[in-house]
DNA sequence: AATGAATGAGTATTCATTCAT
DNA sequence: AATGAATGAATACTCATTCAT
């Protein structure tokens, strides 16, 4: 039923899965072509019948990656946030998310709990890639800014799927400064980070796969119900109304 | 005899600062000598005469980050806990910082601020070097565990000048294994993120470095409160107690 | 089965075609196969179908056009110097043609007229291939003696088809060194010379193609002149006697 | 005294002389540049250190013959041309040189046959780099125009050295189309021919090389000479005039 | 301390040619 | 007759490093 097509892969895919673990693991600069050649067990000249050149892989990989970043993104927001809008369970005020009881609160709570677990997943899935777009955006590259997809995904800019989606839904809110680097810094880096050095830091502790994952999320639900405040999510982290808890 | 100190710096250390620009800029594989060299305005061969090799100038440049690192949480350790400790303010349990009363609490809040506030500012200063230590991280390079030094200061090792510290004070404390890694992941990886990422961070919003900062210190902020709870500090981070408030 | 001539040429023409133009515009060492095939709109390994390889168009193009010359000055010597020389009106002596009257040189001046017109013709139609000649003639390749298939034709020799021509005519003449050489050098390479820059002369100067052609005509001519003393035809150029009239 | 040094040639030297000698055999994309290294005896790599490629050395030399023919005209101009201007023994018409007297002629034509003796000379011993010219101009490089060099240096042009030197000589003659035309196939090109084909035609023909440049020279001789009339020296070949002779 | 020259081992990319279908 | 895939041998160019001075 699942069969695996391992040994049937084509030349191409063979190629891209020998780049992805190879830029992942030394880097696009420290990569030879001949690498992947070896590694993909291709000639050398076949991946220049199949790639315009070395970049040119990276590139695809990049795009696809970022694809399918947006896609889980658009999806996101489509699942949770507009049909709740709808339902009237919660609505969209000028800095906090307003829920209609404390019931649509820990409903709301518990799909991110699922969402986190879903993008955590994603990211270990494709950690490798992820590190290589890390690696990237680390340099003054073409790539320096793809990392920023995540910024541009709150850019109230038609360009912006995300943006347009929400458009729709008549949502006029305004992310504050605050909130998009509390987002950036404290959520989508540490995730980001999860996956790039997940297998670094498992043999660092000595916890199991599983439990690392779980105490994982356990603090990514922490700095979400740090923001909790009543039957509100505030969009920005503002010390004195937390003090005051 | 020791003149000509101040007139321009010499060959040695414009080797090193170019190295440290290059390096951080293209990565290390990105970066080639002749580049150093034409940026520092010496001739390629110096670079040997002072340096073995390429490598060597990458190993003394991070070598002398970790030992700064090291010294700065020494002295954090010093200065903030062992004091207290020796007041007697603050008392070690097994999953928690018991303070001897709400007071002790604020005036610890307090120290951690200056503490973040340091480390924030020393991070952005040698944000190059950081950057490099990162990009070395995430290759499988003889660098690639230099990142877990953070986690070795944790270790019970003789070897860890941090454990030797806190050994003479007495201190039998053990960290949870949720302790470390939220610490890893959303305290020390959220600075070193927005140290490496702040130039091009600030390029995609449109802040003030100044407001930049301080909105960081802020989030920082956000992430100790939600551990804190009454006089204590919670060392791990439970759900069910944090949402029970 | 004789259809499918008009509507469109074969991919055996096409690649030909291709070939002349490429090997012509970036030499036989600057085109590559690829080129080929693509601009003939075929696959490249359909190259490899018809033709031993990429030297092996060439070859068969070259040969092509030495054939071609050598019958049109197989037609030359039949059409205008036997026919004169059976009439009785062009005796042929140690070195010079000697014609019976003035109206015998015109009308030999006359055809040469003609023969240049033709020639010059023929040069401009292949003048892509003649390129080619020239330019492998230029380099150390198997081809490079083929330009002096022009000197061979003068030879004593059995191979040589036109020297055959001229014995059968019972002509014993003996072309002198000199002769050759400006033969060579001012009649046959400037009609080459021509061909293969009139395209590059044509940009530079600002003249129309018809005008071009007639004036270099007219130059073809007085080199001609050059030779002419009375009713003779000095088959060597003697400054003295020249210098004398 | 003459003492030729061999030995002593430094790399960058030996670097350019093997290149002149492989471009002239094999063309400059029938070249490999490690034939270059080894011809030359030295390493590879030696060559990027003085040159930034395989196209810039044949730059430089075509640079070099480009400017070392300017030179070379400039000094036929003011050797021969202005200086009997100036002293009257010649006067420029609006078709023709005139000459004040048969000895005049005589002397203008004994010159030009030192002039051409030397232009032989010069273009023998540069022979390799003039073979990589006509190579060049052949194919649509950017060297394609080259040749045309001496065309320009006919063009009324204020970048145009030659034109310059004549202006001050208050020279307002006009080149006719057919001059130029017949200057450049019938006078350069020879030259050019002659000198690009010297060794293979040597090796076809039996001649001695000395023999075979004066033999060359009386050619030469033969073309100018069709232009005189009397004494003047028509700049346009007009077949009536010349066959009213 | 400094440098121009030199080099061995790579390194991405190309290209003529072949193969299986 | 035609083609997509594949390959070995080159090929221009790079780069860390060394050497002689």
């Amino acid at each position: 039923m699942v069969t695996r097509v391992i040994e049937s892969e084509d030349s191409k895919d063979r190629i891209i899965k020998a780049a992805v673990q190879l830029f992942s693991e030394k880097g696009f600069d420290g990569t030879r072509v001949s690498d992947i050649a070896d590694l993909a067990d291709v000639n050398k000249a076949l991946i220049y019948y199949y790639f315009t050149g070395k970049e040119d892989i990276l590139d695809i990989l990049l795009r696809q990656l970022l694809n399918d970043i947006t896609a889980f993104s658009m999806d996101f927001i489509h699942t949770h946030l507009i049909s709740m809008i709808r339902d009237g369970t919660l609505e969209l005020k000028e800095d906090r998310l307003t829920f209609i009881d404390k019931n649509a609160v820990d409903s709301f709570l518990d799909s991110m709990r699922g969402y986190y677990r879903k993008a955590v997943s994603y990211a270990l899935e494709n950690r490798q890639i992820i590190r290589i777009l890390m690696l990237e955006s680390l340099k003054n590259s073409k790539h320096q800014n793809d990392l920023y997809l995540f910024l541009k995904l709150l850019n109230k800019n038609d360009n912006n799927p995300v943006y347009k989606t929400i458009l729709n839904a008549d949502w006029d809110f305004n992310y504050s400064d605050e909130f998009i680097l509390y987002k950036f810094f404290f959520s989508m880096m540490p995730i980001i980070n999860f996956a790039v050095y997940f297998d670094d830091y498992k043999n660092h502790s000595d916890m199991e796969e599983e439990d690392l994952i779980n105490r994982f999320l356990q603090s990514c639900q922490t700095t979400i119900n740090a923001l909790v405040c009543g039957n509100e999510i505030l969009m920005r982290n503002d010390c004195s109304i937390i003090e005051s808890r």
